[in-house]
DNA sequence: AGCACGCCGACT
DNA sequence: GTCGGCGTGCTC
């Protein structure tokens, strides 16, 4: 096994063989032998067709979409498909055998990507060590879609595989999948009846069209049942659907309407609560092409449906559509790259609207799905505010925390069914600010933001420095806001007021699904309301509005007003709402008027102005200072590209500095141009090896930015 | 990222 | 002579 006439030195299990040189025999290069020791592939089991294999190398952040060529042995040859997994060596002297020594360079994972009739490689080919399984899972349409979302975010391919594709599991792979249900008829129009264009959105999707909408749900439980009937239209069609939701209770809702319209064994639900298993197993179905409809959360955006008819992403505002992992991308963006590159029809919806989705109509890429003001006002129960400077100034008020209207809505409420508290997380709460007059209370020093944890010692985020005694630089008050009460305390001291009453609480630990329809209070953050079985809450209150409205947030508003019509849609149509929050901002008069749709316009045209996301299209660069500049003077930026900053990243208290961050921002039009730039930069960077410490993150689209 | 190669100084 | 320091560059 050692040396370097050992016939058998390589794979394991192979047969005899010696390293390929694929050039010299394909490339009919025998006239300028390569400098490297002539290795030929004497008793040459190599494939007679196409006798090079492109793989994509999965080794951590090395590669940046560069493919190796390996030579296919003849045995692999049938099996070498382009699509299936493999094991190649791959390393520093993986093809050295040098005086005896051992050869280098371990078995890693990879995909064949293409076979091809010769290599532009000067060297000697490694031969595929093992073609892992015959399941096809990275097929044209998987490479095309991994590829453009690579250039989107300036990723590299390999990391958006990372997210694309399931860990293989071999016992999973060993059962075939299940024969696949002819096409369903198509639905009734169902809920959609209340939308103008609704009906003819599902005889679209139903005749095999490709139409591009975005809906604004009505308030209610009717959507999971509507999103599932334009999925089974769109199986009507003979083509695939996938649904996108942000979390496993939602698909869970939706599967269940899909069940109930469909029966079983048409959808395959894909969340990552089930194991690796069960999880490949549905991926695998998908892929095969026994199951033509999917719904599940974020890491389905890529699932392999079979002619996708249909990509449809719920609540596109939430947070969790925004992968955590490189290049960081986003669910509504994926989907619409599907829908253009797989010619299919398109659905954002949500009981809110983003900006974004405001975007996408207002540049006639897609067509409103709405409800008539006539059909809006019959479904969203009644809002109304309470300001909360009112609240400061009534001391009894401000000390039980809520005023008298609160009171009577939640005694109201409670005659008829549960009532809904919705309170922000605990430390949810933005910047300390004085309470008379609103200014942020900043450190002294270096005027970063002044931060009580537990609400005890008051200290500066920034430099750490206690500020003991801290007054209003503008009024004098000593007074700073309260922090916003958790929703333990908010529900222990509801519980006092209302003795009769159960009281139960859901949160990030413990998140209820459903409430009965009995008397009840139930107190919840955002995102974890239960939903109330029958026709849903009686009441809710929506506490702490200005926490939820003062983050140092490009989106706060938007946000805020997201999660209240979330909570306010559980809230069956004649029942009443309070938000206590200013009533002149503008996210509170939305909520009044039920008009999420007017607020993301408005907040669009605001952003066009300012030349903020999304119609301007921003990129963050950060790193150690003098690497950030070099990446950023190496950078062919585009002429219309504007380079913020760099400043400093703020750190951790007491560590160092994390570095500098630049923000980068194009005009609409120059998004992919940028995007090209910042990848090719990197990849220049990657290619010269730069040390770990001079690393650049590029991220395109940053969340943080505000 | 690893890992091997190589060019240089200190050792048996 | 030979061992081993880490600076450089490559991985099909």
């Amino acid at each position: 096994m050692s040396s370097e006439n050992a016939p058998d030195a390589d794979g394991p299990g192979g047969p005899p063989q010696q390293l390929a040189l694929i050039r010299g025999m394909v490339a009919e290069a025998k006239a300028k032998a390569p400098k490297a020791k002539p290795r030929t592939w004497r008793g040459a089991a190599l494939a007679e067709e196409l006798p090079v294999a492109r793989v994509l190398v999965n080794k951590g952040v090395l590669h940046l979409d560069r493919l190796f060529d390996y030579a296919v042995p003849a045995e692999l040859s049938e099996a070498a498909r382009p699509g299936v997994r493999v094991r190649v060596r791959f390393g520093a002297g993986a093809h050295r055998v040098h005086g005896g020594r051992r050869e280098g360079g371990g078995l890693i994972d990879g995909f064949i990507v293409e076979r091809r009739a010769e290599s532009d490689y000067e060297g000697a080919l490694a031969a595929l060590a093992q073609v892992v399984s015959p399941e096809v899972v990275l097929g044209p349409r998987m490479l095309a879609l991994a590829r453009a979302v690579a250039d989107r975010y300036a990723g590299s391919l390999a990391d958006v595989l990372q997210l694309a594709l399931p860990p293989r599991n071999a016992r999973a792979e060993a059962k075939p999948s299940p024969d696949p249900l002819p096409p369903p008829p198509a639905p009734e129009p169902g809920g959609w009846t209340r939308y103008g264009a609704g009906p003819a959105f599902l005889r679209a999707l139903a005749a095999g069209g490709t139409p591009r909408a975005v809906w604004t749900a009505l308030p209610g439980p009717g959507w999971a049942d509507e999103l599932a009937r334009a999925m089974a239209a769109t199986l009507a069609s003979g083509r695939g659907a996938l649904a996108v939701v942000p979390d496993g209770r939602t698909a869970a809702r939706v599967d269940a309407a899909l069940t109930a319209l469909l029966g079983e064994g048409r959808h395959a639900l894909l969340t990552a609560d089930s194991g690796p298993e069960k999880r490949y197993r549905e991926w695998l179905a998908v892929n095969r092409g026994s199951v033509r409809a999917v719904v599940g959360t974020r890491a389905a955006m890529f699932a392999p449906v079979r002619d996708l008819g249909l990509v449809a992403v719920w609540d596109d505002g939430d947070s969790s559509h925004s992968d955590d992992h490189a290049p960081f991308p986003h669910v509504r963006e994926v989907l619409e790259l599907r829908a253009v590159t797989d010619g299919c029809a398109f659905l954002a919806g949500g009981t809110s609207c983003t900006v974004e989705a405001a975007q996408l109509v207002e540049s006639g890429w897609a067509r409103p799905l709405t409800a008539d003001r006539e059909t809006v006002r019959a479904a969203a129960p009644r809002v109304r505010t309470i300001g909360d400077e009112l609240l400061a100034r009534d001391g009894a008020a401000r000390a039980a925390r809520l005023p008298s209207l609160a009171w009577e809505t939640v005694r109201e409420g409670l005659k008829s069914g549960p009532v809904l508290v919705q309170v922000p997380r605990r430390g949810y709460a933005p910047r300390l600010a004085c309470e008379r007059c609103r200014t942020p209370a900043r450190c002294t020093v270096c005027a970063g933001p002044l931060e009580a944890p537990d609400e005890r010692e008051l200290h500066c985020g920034w430099c750490g420095r206690a500020e003991p005694a801290w007054h209003c630089e503008e009024c004098g008050s000593f007074r700073l806001r309260a922090q916003v009460v958790g929703a333990r305390r908010t529900a222990e001291e509801l519980g006092r007021a209302f003795p009769a009453v159960p009281v139960r609480t859901s949160g990030r630990d413990h998140v209820l699904d459903e409430v009965p329809d009995r008397p009840a209070l139930v107190v919840s953050t955002p995102g974890a309301e239960p939903v109330a079985a029958g026709a849903g809450y009686a009441a809710a209150l929506l506490l702490d509005g200005w926490a939820m409205l003062t983050r140092p947030d490009l989106r706060a508003g938007e946000e805020a007003l997201r999660r209240w019509i979330a909570a306010a849609s559980l809230v069956r149509a004649d029942g009443q709402v309070v938000v206590v929050a200013e009533p002149t901002l503008r996210p509170v008069q939305a909520l009044v008027r039920w008009d999420p749709v007017g607020h993301a316009v408005r907040e669009l045209a605001e952003r066009a102005q300012l030349g903020f996301p999304p119609v301007s299209r921003m990129a963050a660069v950060a790193g150690r200072g003098e690497a950030l500049e070099a990446f950023l003077a190496a950078a062919a930026l585009p002429p219309d590209a504007e380079v913020l900053g760099p400043v400093p990243l703020p750190g951790r208290r007491g560590e160092a500095s994390p570095g500098e961050r630049a923000l980068i921002r194009v005009p609409p039009g120059s998004g992919a141009a940028l995007a090209a730039a910042l990848k090719t930069a990197q990849a220049a960077r990657m290619a010269r090896g730069v040390p770990v410490a001079d690393a650049v993150r590029v991220r395109i689209d940053p969340p943080d930015i505000g």
